[in-house]
DNA sequence: GCGACAG
DNA sequence: ATCTTGTCGC
């Protein structure tokens, strides 16, 4: 199974673009002297004033939670207006997944239900749809440079970016957890501090970013289609109130709150009968 | 057996 | 992913 999983990632792959191809513009960061760099903007996007990205409207959250030891899940999306970061759309589905969680091919059990849902936003609200998706998970931070973010994003159309709370190790690359952690920890001292991750072979999979003064423990953001690395982490980090971007915050709260609100539900139909 | 492991 | 309270600090 994964082997076809594997060939379906490299077909899937060579659709990939991995340069700026949105329809807002990018603000200007000054070029790197050292290897750690900084977003200038970080926490800006809830400023209703900052016009920074110019043309950009919408951007939307992907999240998916679970009810607990099972696969019943709720996936959501929500999507934000620019400038000032105001929610406008909430969407959340329950379903079952049927494939496994295996690490490197998370897409193939949560792309579609995510996937449908951004189908039924363009349909029920086309002036909503996103310029920017952010998912949660990876892009190219991935042994196959393909994660889910990349998989939404080019079976969408659709620019987007994966952000993991959580580094996935590629040992094949000497990208291991142990070091990042301290790494992180050691050189990313200030709110926008980023640095990319570099394998041997020189390929560049992403960036852990610290994106808030007080958040210790960096986010892992990696380019999923039509945008660049330097893009995406500037845009997450203007995003970021607190550790997780906004988008992936309120998708990740909306759909934990269906959870909540079914469980209740259940326990209140079990006191009714006992 | 031990450690690793996006969600 | 999820279990799970308080606690320290701005």
């Amino acid at each position: 199974m994964s082997e076809e999983w594997e060939r379906l990632q490299e077909t899937l792959k060579k659709r990939r673009i991995p340069t700026d191809s949105c329809s807002f513009s990018v603000p200007a960061v000054s070029a790197c002297s050292s290897d750690v760099e900084t977003c200038p903007l970080v926490g800006r996007g809830a400023d209703p004033h900052d016009s920074s990205f110019q043309g950009l409207n919408y951007i939307a959250g992907l999240d998916v939670s679970f009810f607990e030891g099972t696969n019943e899940a709720v996936a959501c999306v929500v999507v934000f207006q620019v400038p000032g970061l105001v929610k406008v759309y909430t969407k959340c589905r329950k379903v079952t997944l049927t494939e496994p969680y295996i690490p490197g091919f998370l897409a193939f059990r949560e792309s579609p239900i995510l996937l449908s849902l951004l189908e039924e936003l363009k349909q029920e609200h086309e002036e909503w749809y996103p310029q920017v998706v952010f998912v949660d998970g990876n892009g190219t931070l991935h042994p196959r440079q393909f994660g889910l973010a990349c998989h939404v994003g080019v079976l969408a159309g659709v620019p987007s970016i994966g952000i993991a709370k959580n580094f996935l190790q590629i040992e094949s690359e000497g990208l291991l957890l142990c070091d990042m952690k301290d790494i992180a920890r050691k050189r990313l001292d200030g709110a926008g501090k980023w640095l990319r991750i570099i394998g041997s072979s020189g390929y560049v999979f992403g960036a852990a970013l610290r994106s808030s003064q007080e958040s210790i423990n960096p986010i892992f953001v990696s380019p999923g289609h039509m945008i660049s690395l330097t893009t995406a982490v500037n845009l997450v980090a203007w995003c970021c109130k607190y550790r997780v971007p906004e988008p992936i915050r309120a998708a990740d709260f909306e759909s934990r709150e269906i959870i909540r609100s079914v469980e209740r539900d259940a326990r209140m139909a079990l006191e009714l009968k006992g």
